[in-house]
DNA sequence: AGCTAGAATGTAAACGCTTACATTTTTATT
DNA sequence: AATAAAAATGTAAGCGTTTACATTCTAGCT
C-alpha cells in the first residue's frame, strides 16, 4: 500500500503538501493540487486512517451502544444513525448492552478503548451521574430515549408522557371509564413516563387511577399475555386495556382470542410504538406512532453538531408521538 | 490519559516490558508483571488502540456489510456476529450496502479505509471476481448467504436449493399437483437456488414446471400481493403457492383474504425464512426454518479462524433448512 | 570463583500521518 | 526596482505503540 511519502516523491512536493491536499486544509495552488492528485491516483493511494488518527487524535468514528440488534426497534435506530454519519464520512462502531448494568458499562469501556470521537447510547441500566461523568471526563455522548436532567441538548427523546396521555385520552373520549394498563418495567424511564401520561389523562377526565388495574410487564410479548390474564383474574371490570408497547399488546390480543373475547367489541386494546409488524395483527392494532429512525438520525446530527462542529445543523431533541387509530378500539357501549 | 510511558516510569521498567505485560508476549517475571499491573491500575491506564494498530498493523476490528439494518433479518445476523467477535475482543464496524453495486463497493471501500483485519459481507450486487480479487489483494473476507465457486471455506451459506426443494416437496406429498411459485429476484443467488429446488421437487414427482405459474417478485410484501393477483388473473388453476420468503407470503395471504379465498382450504401457502413475526399471521404460516443468527456467528468464527489463527474452531459453512408445518397448508382434496 | 546458556529486560527504530513553525515564492505597493 | 505582506511550500517533531536486536541478569555448572 502506497504511503503519503511515495505520493510526495512522485508529485515532487513535501509530505505536508500532500497532507494539505488530502484534508483540504491550508493553501495549495491549483497546479500543485493537480500534481498531487494525479500522483495519488497513479499509486492508488488510500490514506491510512489509523496513522491519521494517531497524529490528529480524531478517529472519525462514533461508538453506538444499543440494548440489542434484533427486534423491530434498534434496527431502525441504527439505520438512522448509520445513514446520517456515513454521509458525513464518519464510521460507526456498534455494540450491544443488553439492558444490564455490567454489560452496558463494559460496552462503553469497549467503545472508549477504540478512541471513538463520541458515543451514542441507548442505555437503561447505568445511572445519570455515570453518564454525565463520562461525558465530562472521557468523550462527548448523546443519549437516545432518555431524559438526563441538565443535559437536555445531549438527549434525543420521545415525549413518552404525552404518548401515554394520548393513548389513554383517545380511549377515554370514546366513553370508556374503566381502563386497565399494562406497563413496561417501571424503573425504565420510558415505561415510567408513559404511565404518568396515562394518569394525567385519567385525572383530566375526573377518573381515579386504580392500582389494581395496573400490571407491570417487561415490554415483551409474554408479559402482555400474563398481564391480561392477571387483570382478568382479579375480576375488576374494565372495557379497555392500554399497553405500553405493541409487543405486549400482541400478547394481550392472543389471550383475548383464547378467552373468546371479541376485540374491540368486548375489549378495546391500544398499543405503543407502531412497529412494522402490527400490520399483521387482526384486528389491526391502534397504537402510538413516532419516528423511530428519525430519532437515530437526530442523535447522529447532534454528534455532528457537538463534536464535529457542524454548527448550523438543526437538531430536534424531543419527538412528538401521534395516535394511529385502527380497529382494535371502539366506543364503549352498554353499561 | 496515561500512556505506556508513564506506566513504565511508575513501575520502574522499560516500555518494552509494559508492552509485554499487556500482550502476554515474551517472558516477564511474576514480580515485574505484578509491579506493572499495579502501575496500570494506579494510573487507570487504557492502551491506545490506535497507536497499537499503527505499530502492529492489526486493528482487531472486523468490517461488516449488510444490505440494511431494519427488517427481521439482518438484526439477527448482526447479533450473531457481534456476540461472537466481542467475546474474542474484536471490534465490529458496520455499514449498509442497499443491494446496490455502487453502494456496496463504496461500503467496502469505506471499511477498507478503516484498516479492518477482515470483512464479513452480505452482498448481492458485486460479482464473484470482485470478491475474490478483494480477498486476494486487500484483506481476508467471509461471505454470508452466497456461494462463490472455489471459495467455499470463506462462504457461510444456507442450502437454498434444499429449502426450495423441501418447501415444494412438503406440499406435493399432500397431493397438490398444480403449484404456483412466487420467487425473489432471480439474479439473486438465494432466489435462484430456491427456485431450482422447487423445480427439482417437481421433477421428482414427475410434474412439469409451468413457467406461467411463476411470478418473479422482489422479496417484499407488496410483490407477494402483486404476485398472487397476477397468478390468479391468468386463470391457470393451482391449489398451492410456494413463496420464496415470508414477507411475500404475507402479501399473498393478504390478497387471498381480500378475494375471499379460504386458507388453506382453497389455497395452501408456504413461506421461507421463518422470521419471527410469522407468529402473528392468521392462519399460522408454514415455512422453512434455519438458524439466521447462527449464520452470523459462523461467519464471525470463520474470521477468527482464518484471520486470527484460532485453528481449532469449528466452522459450519453450510446450513440445512427444515420444514415447519403450521396451518397454512393442507391436503389437496377434490379434483 | 569463574563461566555460560538462557531468561529477563532495555534500546531504539519503525508505523504513516498531522501540524506548528520556518523558509521560500509570489503578488501588490510604492 | 525595491520592499513588504501574503501565500505557498517545506522541515521536522511528535502521536503511543510494537518488536528486532542488544544488553544485563540469574542460576547451574565446574
Amino acid at each position: 500500500m502506497a504511503t503519503i511519502y511515495e505520493v510526495s516523491e512522485l508529485a515532487g512536493v513535501s509530505l505536508a503538501t500532500v497532507s494539505r491536499v488530502m484534508n483540504d486544509s491550508g493553501k495549495v495552488t491549483a497546479k500543485t493540487r493537480k500534481k498531487v492528485k494525479a500522483a495519488m491516483r497513479e499509486l492508488g493511494y488510500r490514506p491510512n486512517s489509523i496513522a491519521r488518527s494517531l497524529a490528529s487524535s480524531r478517529t472519525d468514528s462514533v461508538g453506538v451502544l444499543v440494548p440489542m440488534f434484533y427486534g423491530p426497534f434498534y434496527g431502525e435506530i441504527l439505520s438512522g444513525i448509520e445513514t446520517e454519519l456515513r454521509d458525513a464520512g464518519k464510521h460507526v462502531i456498534i455494540t450491544a448492552g443488553h439492558s444490564d448494568k455490567a454489560s452496558e458499562e463494559a460496552g462503553i469501556e469497549f467503545l472508549l478503548s477504540r478512541n471513538c470521537d463520541a458515543l451514542i447510547l441507548h442505555v437503561d441500566a447505568v445511572d445519570d451521574d455515570y453518564l454525565k461523568k463520562l461525558c465530562r471526563e472521557s468523550v462527548p455522548i448523546v443519549v437516545i430515549g432518555r431524559h438526563v436532567a441538565g443535559f437536555e441538548d445531549h438527549c434525543i427523546n420521545l415525549d413518552n408522557e404525552l404518548g401515554g396521555y394520548l393513548a389513554t385520552k383517545s380511549v377515554l373520549v370514546l366513553g370508556h371509564k374503566k381502563l386497565a394498563y399494562i406497563s413496561g418495567p417501571l424503573w425504565k424511564h420510558d415505561a415510567h413516563d408513559r404511565l404518568q401520561g396515562h394518569k394525567r389523562a385519567l385525572m383530566e377526565h375526573g377518573l381515579e387511577f386504580n392500582a389494581q388495574l395496573l400490571y407491570e410487564g417487561n415490554f415483551r410479548e409474554a408479559s402482555g399475555s400474563r398481564g391480561l390474564e392477571e387483570l382478568l383474574r382479579i375480576g375488576q371490570p374494565f372495557s379497555a386495556v392500554i399497553c405500553a408497547n405493541d409487543e405486549m399488546a400482541a400478547g394481550a390480543l392472543g389471550v383475548a382470542r383464547e378467552r373468546g373475547l371479541e376485540i374491540p367489541e368486548d375489549l378495546s386494546v391500544i398499543g405503543f410504538d407502531n412497529v412494522f409488524f402490527t400490520r399483521y395483527f387482526r384486528p389491526k392494532l391502534s397504537t402510538i406512532d413516532y419516528q423511530i429512525s428519525g430519532m437515530g438520525q437526530m442523535a447522529a446530527r447532534a454528534v455532528l453538531k457537538i463534536v464535529y462542529g457542524d454548527k448550523d445543523l438543526e437538531v430536534q431533541n424531543m419527538f412528538q408521538p401521534t395516535v394511529v387509530m385502527r380497529s382494535s378500539v371502539t366506543c364503549k357501549t352498554g353499561p
